[in-house]
DNA sequence: CCTACCGATCGGTAGG
DNA sequence: CCTACCGATCGGTAGG
């Protein structure tokens, strides 16, 4: 790891714990043990950190989402897949990625218009899974706009909770969170009537 | 609604789209066509208005869950009506509950801990739900510390993309969490089999 | 990678 | 609610 990826890495941890806004070149700075002035050697700007990371962040998904979509399957199939790429993502980037979850909004022109044209289009990846599996009667749902939005916030909520670790593997997380959106809660009545 | 309440008002709405740090006394200032000092003849400080929002809106999300676990029914019922409150509280407070989910955490001791116990307990409060579901046989899920999670995370979610003009009721999108979370995305069967 | 420094802006106070 | 102002800090540049 060079020095430029240090300088990344640090303000990434940085701005996961305390955000973009609040994170100060100075504190940055101190804590890889340098003078502010002197990062400035390495990169262009604090923004730029950021929008590496949020671009880098929003390619990771999009390729585990292809990923999932492209392999032979059902539909419920590729939406396992497309769930445990999704985690697998998180898991491997915890910090980048709650960094591009909470602080992508602090992106200026033109960039924050990029990023909300791609968080539009993953969305609408995982609608159009929704929909083809209930126009192919695999899916039963009443608002494919919702019903991505909840699964995808979900999703992404697991960068606020997961512990590397705690007990539960990404594989693991990724096949509960099927179970959970495929099953749901009820207990099947069938086999006590 | 007085000077101070369109204070916060203007601050809450402002926190909302360019987050709490990024925010200046300044600019909120000139939101509402006064100096940046004035504004101290009303509040103390910049947090107290943060402060003041989180703890009203964790008010507000308890008391709503007291409501639904109180009614009397099947866990199912309480399930479905703390899903109801909760998405209740989201789509009456819009910009105050997003401050309180995105903001939350710049909040200084001691009030920064008392909001971390809060949202922890209110997180408990949706597990012994579903465990004491598990336990009488209505539900089946494999981690309840998870499944509140996701099931929180997708609720909270709601706050980035209600909108009050939009054709969903919150009443109709308390019921699609509800259908979504309980049943699952798999169509049933047994009238096909 | 450092010293020295820039103009701008920050949250907030004093005094009226 | 204003003018005047405080010390601190901001992101970033110049020159070495």
């Amino acid at each position: 790891m060079n020095r430029k990826e240090q300088i990344e890495q640090t303000a990434i941890s940085l701005f996961r714990t305390q955000g973009f806004a609040a994170t100060s070149m100075r504190t940055l700075a101190q804590s890889l043990g340098m003078e502010a002035a002197s990062i400035y050697a390495h990169i262009r700007s604090k923004e730029e950190i950021l929008q590496k990371v949020c671009f880098r962040l929003a390619d990771d998904f999009f390729t585990g989402f292809k990923n999932a979509v492209n392999k032979p399957g059902t539909v419920t199939e590729k939406l396992q897949a497309a769930i445990a790429e999704h985690v697998q993502v998180i898991t491997e980037n915890l910090a980048a990625a709650t960094v591009f979850q909470t602080e992508w909004r602090h992106l200026s022109d033109p960039y924050l218009g990029q990023m909300i044209q791609l968080q539009a289009q993953y969305e609408a990846g995982f609608r159009e899974l929704l929909i083809t599996g209930q126009t192919n009667g695999e899916f039963e749902l009443t608002d494919a706009h919702l019903t991505a939005r909840a699964l995808l916030a979900s999703l992404n909520g697991i960068a606020r909770w997961y512990n590397p670790e705690g007990k539960l593997t990404p594989t693991e997380i990724a096949a509960n969170f099927s179970q959970l959106f495929l099953r749901g809660l009820i207990k099947d009545q069938i086999s006590n009537s």
